[in-house]
Order: C-alpha cells, then sequence, then structure tokens
DNA sequence: ATACGCCCCTGCAAGC
DNA sequence: TGCTTGCAGGGGCGTA
C-alpha cells in the first residue's frame, strides 16, 4: 500500500542487492500480475530470461529496471504488491505472483513479486530503460530534480477541482496518496475540497513545500528499519502509526488546536481532517470595529 | 479536452 | 459461530 516513500525504499533496496544480477529464470504462478504485457505470460518469461539488470529507477510509484536490452523491467506495486529479495529456501510466499531467479551479482537469489490484491504488476518496457513511455504521462515526483513546482502552481490554479484530489491526480504531481495528501492538507491548514483556483500561488507554494517535507521525513524513518535482504514495502516500518497528524485519526484530537479530528467519505476512500484548522469553506472574517 | 465515477482484486474486522 | 458489509495507502478506462 505504497505512496511514494515506500516505493522509494524499495527502489533503493533493488539497486543495493540485483544491480547486474542475470535473470536466469522466470515463473508466473498467476497471471493477472502480468496483464499489462499483452503477449502473455510465458512470453513474458521469455523476454527477461537471460537478461541484465542494469539499475533500478522511479517516478512517483512506478519502478523500473533497466535491461542490458535497452528495455525495461516495469513495476507498479498497487495497494498491496511487495518486491522481495531471497533465498530460493525461503518458503513460498501466501501471495506470490512471479518469482525470477537471479545469478551474477545476486548468484543463488530470487527477486519476488508478492501482491495480494493484484492492483499492481509487472511488465517489460520496450525501450523503456531510460523513461518508459507507458509513463511519460507521469508527472516528475517533488523528490526529483525535474520536478518544477511553478507548474504545478500554475496548474492548481486553473482547476475547479478540489485540491485533494489534483494532488491525486498523477499527471500533475506524482507519487501522491491518500496519506500523504492528508498530511500535506493538514499541515498546509487547508480542507481538501478547497478548489485549486481559489488558492494564492503562496498558499500553493507552500502546500507543496508540506508534501516534500512529509515525504522526506516518512522516507529517512521507513530508511531506518530496512532490512538487507529483504527489500519490504508493506508500510509496517512504524511509520505510520506513530507520525501520522491526520491519516487514519478519526476522533482523536487534531496534534494542534485539539478539535476531534474528522473523517469523511472521498473518491471511494477516506479523507481525515480537522474541522477547526481545515474549514472547508474560507470564513467570511467580521470586521472589527 | 478535462473531470469524474466505476471497477479491477483479496482479506480482514466489525456488526448482526 | 457464521454470514454480510464496509473498508484498505492505486490507477486505467469509459463516459459525460
Amino acid at each position: 500500500m505504497p505512496e511514494l516513500p515506500e516505493v522509494e525504499v524499495v527502489r533503493a533496496g533493488l539497486e543495493r542487492h540485483v544491480l547486474g544480477a542475470r535473470i536466469v529464470a522466470v515463473e508466473v504462478l498467476h497471471p493477472r500480475p502480468v496483464r499489462r504485457h499483452l503477449a502473455g505470460a510465458s512470453a513474458f518469461a521469455d523476454e527477461l530470461q537471460g537478461r541484465v539488470l542494469t539499475g533500478a529507477r522511479r517516478r512517483g510509484k512506478y519502478l523500473w529496471l533497466p535491461l542490458d536490452s535497452g528495455d525495461a523491467l516495469m513495476a507498479h506495486l498497487g495497494m498491496s504488491g511487495q518486491m522481495l529479495v531471497q533465498p530460493p529456501s525461503s518458503p513460498d510466499e501466501r501471495h506470490l505472483r512471479v518469482r525470477i531467479r537471479l545469478d551474477g551479482a545476486a548468484e543463488g537469489r530470487e527477486l519476488r513479486f508478492v501482491d495480494q490484491r493484484m492492483f499492481g504488476g509487472l511488465s517489460i518496457s520496450p525501450g523503456g530503460a531510460e523513461l518508459p513511455p507507458e509513463i511519460a504521462h507521469i508527472a516528475p515526483d517533488p523528490l526529483e530534480a525535474a520536478f518544477d513546482a511553478e507548474a504545478v502552481v500554475r496548474r492548481v490554479r486553473r482547476s475547479a477541482s478540489g485540491i485533494k484530489r489534483i494532488l491525486l491526480n498523477q499527471t500533475v504531481i506524482s507519487g501522491v496518496g491518500n496519506i500523504y495528501a492528508d498530511e500535506a492538507l493538514w499541515r498546509a491548514k487547508l480542507h481538501g475540497e478547497r478548489p485549486g483556483e481559489r488558492l494564492t500561488a503562496a498558499k500553493v507554494r507552500e502546500l507543496l513545500g508540506h508534501v516534500r517535507d512529509v515525504m522526506t521525513e516518512a522516507l529517512a524513518q521507513g530508511g531506518t528499519s530496512f532490512d538487507a535482504l529483504y527489500v519490504n514495502v508493506n508500510g509496517e516500518s512504524g511509520y505510520f502509526e506513530r507520525s501520522l497528524a491526520a491519516y487514519g485519526r478519526e476522533g482523536e484530537p487534531c496534534d494542534r488546536c485539539g478539535s476531534p479530528m474528522r473523517r469523511i467519505a472521498f473518491m471511494n476512500r477516506s479523507s481525515y481532517f480537522c474541522p477547526t484548522c481545515q474549514p472547508a469553506l474560507r470564513v467570511r472574517r467580521i470586521p472589527a470595529k
């Protein structure tokens, strides 16, 4: 159930543990996670066989491993995906979907794609080593050099949509999911339904700063609990229970003002916010006399 | 061209 | 105890 910081932890782990490895065999245990490979599961396996993994890259929540062929093995973790590096002797995980046996730099290890809900998946991007064309429409994320905050400010202020919906639109800014959207909005004292076009440029800039900060802090904490051989992404790093000010805190006191935090339905999931610090509508102030 | 709702899956916890 | 319902951190796609 990863957002950008969790995906980055995985990327860094892959870079450390499978760089330079050669794929010797691929076993697809469930067809759904390779559904994007239209030629089918066995073609997917055949195309990967013999390739060398030459990198580990990320944009937003998408990961890709450039191959020595110039193509890339792409991965999206969806809601429940994990990429694990395991010795073959390790028992199969309950939701193991794809097994990739390695030699060379990662001799005797397996790269495993584990995914309970299978919203995520693996695919091969032809010529996608540098930037897979399938994700060219995804905007840069706040932690990469190509991120253009002023371009995001302009798009936000051109949109009548609610600011939270805009934050979750990966073509505007990538990597932000439901948790970090709520956290950044809480820090900025903004209600997620405030229309983008009604926000000042300065306020949007401030919000983007909070987005970057909350992700950077999460990344720092997620990285510390990272075990050397076990590339984990399941969000159980301890960060979520300890450091969240908004997400999942319905009924608990706001860390800033003490008001009970509220939860509302939003886009088939939930939004958490402080009704006092984050009013839905701008309050027209009555001038003091 | 946007912008929005629907749907893809499985599993868990709470409620009846 | 067993069934039903709601909910879970994502995003592609069809339709307005």
